[in-house]
Formats: C-alpha cells, sequence, structure tokens
RNA sequence: CGGAGUGUAGCGCAGCUUGGUAGCGCAUCUGGUUUGGGACCAGAGGGUCGUAGGUUCGAAUCCUAUCACUCCGACCA
C-alpha cells in the first residue's frame, strides 16, 4: 500500500477514555473507532491484523483436522429453551425478536447450534471423532465492558466443538486442541501459559484457559515456583497447613471494641497478628439447607473463594452476601462483631481456620471480640472446605515449591463438555453394537480480536506498537526522503516497492506529500508498530546505501542497495 | 445493578465558583518557505456548549429531568 493512498489515521493525543495500553495505541495508530460502549469498528490497518490473526487460527485448525462451518449469529430461542440456557444465561444474553413476535438471541456462544446440527447430520458412530469450528462475531451484553476490544460486547471469536463416542475419545481431541492452542499463541509470539480452570457457566468437567501474561490482565494466575503447575487463582486449590493445631495457650476473653469494624482496625488497635485474626461472612443458603444463612470463616488475611464457596451444597448458587439487616434480625449484631462462638447456623470454617489456634473474632454482640478462642475447648470445630484464595508463599497443590501470583489475560479456553448439551439435546449416534448413545462433547474458543489486544499489552513501547512478525499489518515500511525532488530516490523506492511485494512481503510505502516531514513518517510508522523500516535518502544513494532499522533496534544500520532482500529475508519469517 | 465521575469544534482541554451570548493547543483546508525524528509564516473553515424543560431582561454558567460515556465491584474469549 502507498500511505498517499491508505487511511493513515494517526492520533498524536491519547484519547481521555482509554485505560490500558492496548486500548490506548489501538486508536492511537487508527486501528480502531468506538461505536458505542463495547461496539468498535476496524479501520484498515487493525483489519489487517485481524485477518492475520484468523489466518493463523484457521491454518492450525485445518491442520488439527477441524472442518470449517459457519452458524448464524442470530439464535432461535427453542434451542435455548431445549438447553435449559435460556433461563439459566441472565441478562448477558441479548434477546431480541423478530416481526412475528417470535424470540431469538444474537448468539453469545453456539453450544446449541452446532448440537442441533450434528445430532441432525451426524447418525452413526463412524463418522466420529469430528470436531467443527467457525471464526465469527459473538455478543455478550457485558455488565461493564472496558478496555477496548480486550472485553467489548461484540467480538470475534473463534469457536470449535467435537463430537464423540465415548469420553477416551474426547480426552484425545482435547489433548490434540491443547497442543494446537500451543502452537497459535506460539506463532502469534506470545508469552502465554495454559493453566488448569473453572469450567464456568459454559459447564463440564476438565478446562484449560489459555493466559497471556500481562500486568493489565483481569484473572490472577497461580504458578509453582517450582513445577509447571498453573492454576487459574478461581480454582487453585489452597491446602491444609501442614501439622496439627496448636494446643491453646490463652484464656478466651470478652473484649469491648467499640471502634473495631473492620479486621484492619482489630489488628492495629488491639495489636494482635493478622493471622490470628478470623472473618465471618455471612452467604444466603442454599434450598438444600434447613437455615436460611450460613457462615464462612477465613482468615483475616484472607480472601473468599466465592467460585469454592458457590460449590459447596449448603450455599445458594449464585453466592449472596446477607444484607446486614437480616444478618441484625437474626443474631442481634452487625457485620462488624460476628464470630463462630455461640453462633446457631451451619458454619463452614476454611482448612487455615481449623488449623488457627488462640484467634479472634467477633462475639456476635455489637462492639465486642472475643480473643483466644481455641477450637473443641472454646467453640465446635465445624465443617472444614477449602473456600479461600490462593496467596503467595501458600504451598502449591501440585506438592512441589510455593504459589506465585501473577495477572494474565485470557485468550484462549478448553472444555471437555462431556454430555451436557448432547444430553439436553438428544444428540445420539449408533455405536458399534447398534444401539443408541449420548455424543460426548468438548468446546474450544480462541478469543480472536482480545488476541489484538493481548498482543499489544505484550509488544510496546514508548513510540507504539511493535507487532509481531506473524500477525503485523506490514512487514515493511518504506520512507524516501526527496520523494518528490530526486528521480533516484523515487526510481530506486519505486522498484523495490514492486520486488519486496513480489517476494511475498506485506509493504507500506510513505509516499505522503512534501508537507509530510520525516519525522512525521517516522513517528507514525513506529506508532503503528510496523517491525522493519528501510529508509530511501538522496545521500545514501551516492554512496549505494540504505538506511534499515528492527523496530526494536536502538540503532539503524546502513545496508548495501542489492543486500537489502536477504538482510530481509533474514529477519522475516514469511 | 450498586458506588464515583464526565459531557464545550475531529482529538485534548479552559471557561462554570461570581450569568452578559465561546476560547486555547493539536488536527483540517489555502498560499508560501522548509525536509533525517511529530517544522515555520500568513490566512481560512468548523461548536444551537449531550438533550428537554425551568429560573432570569439575559444561561455553557443556576435549578429539574433525561440520555450517553468513563472509572471501581460481580461476568467472560
Amino acid at each position: 500500500m502507498r500511505t498517499s493512498q491508505y487511511l493513515i489515521s494517526t492520533v498524536k493525543e491519547t484519547p481521555s477514555d482509554a485505560e490500558v495500553v492496548s486500548h490506548q495505541l489501538m486508536l492511537r495508530a487508527g486501528m480502531i473507532r468506538k461505536v458505542a460502549s463495547g461496539l468498535y469498528s476496524w479501520l484498515p490497518l487493525g483489519l489487517r491484523a485481524l485477518r492475520k490473526v484468523e489466518r493463523i487460527v484457521r491454518e492450525e485448525m485445518d491442520k488439527s483436522g477441524a472442518m470449517e462451518v459457519l452458524m448464524p449469529a442470530i439464535q432461535p430461542a427453542e434451542l435455548w429453551e431445549e438447553s435449559g440456557r435460556w433461563e439459566m444465561y441472565g441478562p448477558e444474553l441479548l434477546r431480541v425478536k423478530d416481526r412475528h413476535n417470535r424470540e431469538f438471541c444474537v448468539g453469545p456462544t453456539h453450544e446449541e447450534v452446532i448440537t442441533d446440527l450434528i445430532r441432525r447430520e451426524i447418525k452413526s458412530y463412524k463418522q466420529l471423532p469430528a470436531n467443527f469450528y467457525q471464526i465469527q462475531t459473538k455478543f455478550r451484553d457485558e455488565i461493564r465492558p472496558r478496555f477496548g476490544v480486550m472485553r467489548s460486547r461484540e467480538f470475534i471469536m473463534k469457536d470449535a466443538y467435537s463430537f464423540h463416542v465415548g469420553t477416551e475419545s474426547l480426552q484425545q481431541t482435547y489433548e490434540q486442541m491443547y497442543q494446537t492452542y500451543s502452537a497459535i499463541f506460539n506463532r502469534l509470539g506470545l508469552d502465554f501459559r495454559p493453566v488448569l480452570a473453572d469450567t464456568g457457566s459454559i459447564g463440564g468437567a476438565t478446562s484449560h484457559e489459555f493466559h497471556v501474561l500481562a500486568e493489565s490482565g483481569e484473572d490472577d494466575i497461580a504458578f509453582s515456583n517450582v513445577s509447571d503447575y498453573a492454576a487459574n487463582i478461581e480454582l487453585a486449590e489452597a491446602l491444609s497447613p501442614a501439622g496439627e493445631l496448636a494446643a491453646p495457650t490463652a484464656e478466651m476473653t470478652i473484649v469491648d471494641t467499640p471502634n473495631a469494624k473492620t479486621i484492619e482496625e482489630l489488628v492495629t488497635q488491639f495489636d494482635v497478628p493478622i493471622e490470628k485474626t478470623i472473618k465471618t461472612l455471612f452467604v444466603v443458603a442454599s434450598d438444600a439447607c434447613e437455615a436460611d444463612f450460613v457462615a464462612l470463616l477465613v482468615r483475616g488475611d484472607h480472601e473468599l473463594n466465592e467460585i469454592k464457596a458457590e460449590k459447596l451444597p449448603e450455599v445458594a448458587e449464585p453466592l449472596e452476601f446477607a444484607e446486614e439487616e437480616q444478618i441484625r434480625n437474626l443474631i442481634g449484631a452487625g457485620p462488624g462483631s460476628l464470630g463462630p462462638v455461640g453462633l446457631e447456623i451451619p458454619v463452614i470454617a476454611d482448612r487455615t481456620v481449623a488449623k488457627t489456634s488462640d484467634f479472634s473474632a467477633g462475639a456476635n454482640i455489637d462492639g465486642k471480640h472475643y480473643f483466644g478462642i481455641n477450637w473443641n475447648r472454646d467453640v465446635d470445630l465445624p465443617q472444614v472446605a477449602d473456600i479461600r484464595n490462593v496467596v503467595e508463599g501458600d504451598p502449591s497443590p501440585c506438592g512441589e515449591g510455593s504459589i506465585e501470583i501473577k495477572r494474565g489475560i485470557e485468550v484462549g479456553h478448553i472444555f471437555q463438555l462431556g454430555q451436557k448439551y448432547s444430553e439436553a439435546l438428544e444428540a445420539k449416534v449408533l455405536d458399534q453394537n447398534g444401539k443408541s448413545v449420548v455424543m460426548d462433547m468438548g468446546c474450544y474458543g480462541i478469543g480472536v480480536s482480545r488476541v489484538i489486544a493481548a498482543t499489544i499489552e505484550q509488544n510496546h513501547d514508548e513510540s507504539g506498537i511493535i507487532w509481531p512478525e506473524s500477525i503485523a499489518p506490514f512487514h515493511i515500511a518504506l520512507i524516501p526522503l526527496q520523494y518528490d525532488k530526486s528521480d533516484d530516490v523515487k526510481a530506486l523506492t519505486d522498484q523495490m516497492y514492486k520486488d519486496l511485494q513480489q517476494a511475498g512481503y506485506d509493504v507500506i510505502l510513505d509516499d505522503r506529500d512534501k508537507k509530510t516531514s520525516p519525522g512525521v513518517k517516522f513517528a507514525d510508522m513506529d506508532l503503528m508498530g510496523i517491525p522493519h523500516r528501510v529508509v530511501i535518502s538522496p545521500r545514501g544513494l551516492e554512496a549505494g546505501t540504505l538506511e534499515y532499522k528492527g523496530r526494536r533496534d536502538t540503532d539503524k544500520q546502513d545496508i548495501k542497495v542489492e543486500e537489502l532482500m536477504s538482510v530481509l529475508a533474514e529477519r522475516i519469517n514469511l
């Protein structure tokens, strides 16, 4: 492309509503423009990068033997009623009606449609396993879209669904997708980690997320500092502390704590170590539980893991904290003074809590705490469960090393769904014995548009984006100086432009008019992240040289005109 | 949805407290000079101040409502 015929929409100033670098740079480089909250148009430059990501994803998926299909973005309510998700999915599902008043949704995912398709098309075990994918626009009515294309409402996703007879076949394909995803993210030049994950609303058994490590990530990932264990913090198990519960060394005393409503206040005002405090959280009980509320105990410096708590049979799903008024009605004290002693509702203690002695907790009387509480002596040890988030330094659940926590951006997610959808939609085939069996399913997603943002989060500097070769909108920026004045420069530049394109490179030739100074061109190409730059100048031509600079290089270098092709070939892996 | 905040030219902002009919920088257009890291000079265009009411002789400014957007929390590729 010639810049004179291309839309270069770079912006010098950072738009005020962009919070993270990738969003700022995508706006500044002229890749995207916002249409409404969580809705973006892709400008030519951005789309080129997006298409390259799609191409890599498509190539690797094809290589794995998956078949590409394309399903509608709009889906009929009936299918979602059949799977039960019309009720379950909630307001994130954008529901619309057609002119006949029939209900539809804009697809946030396609389990229902693919399962419906496959149950009609595939009748025999001989046609399995089979894996189908599409690259398509999804819509999720996110409560709070943010960070540009990182969490938008409309986005592009590669979703794949595999079908099997038996879990063994499912596991094989799952493993293959794991490898395929690793290959994709490697080709994209991302620093990523596969991590164990919760299955969330999609459902199913085993699941891994692929995370791009970045400070701006919205997920916390727990790593072992010695093994390759990695898990989303939602899932990472907090082990029971080693050793036995220590014997009591203190008497239980009741203390006036009128100004200590939080653990922090208690710790600072009464000089108790935070590891000897227990917080008590009241949550709504499930229908299976005879009480209305359940008390959850975690150590003062720990955080409740809501996903883990929600999975307890006693706890209502979704997890809901009790209102202050409800707590008052129940025990006559407010949230600042709750504790396990004398509590008459079901209590569930975190594993660490169960191994804590001589601790402090609320007395269930406003303005009072018990100090020196000990299990068994002062209050019965309640039911124990893992209900907290792991923290840095915890022993790793894999048994080796200790936990480190880093931020990650989820760019891919693979699930073994099992029969969740095939059962609901009665997707069956005949097996070897001529018996009708429900298919097993896997599903595999990549946030294609999110990959772009994640890539920029990992690859940028003060001047702008630094594209990895594989998805750079253009490989090479040709910047001629004195293009209008020097016939030699013009002739050589035009020739190189042709030759490089012929060699298969994507080239952008900055031939903007003489009013656009070289500085502007350099700055634009840096901002847009073009990985290789070649400057053609009259001065250089006299010596028979061009100037080459890689986007990450600190210095430019002069190379002979005839060496250009080999220099580039060495650096660019097409 | 709960909490916080912002809407003034394409972008970034000032003006609002103390009402008097809109301004700065960048960008854009024209002419000229420049040309190796976001040039300079001269000129030009562009805003019913988010929207709708109200108060007032007079509203960007005060009041009310409403809409949009952003940030912090729960959701997820």
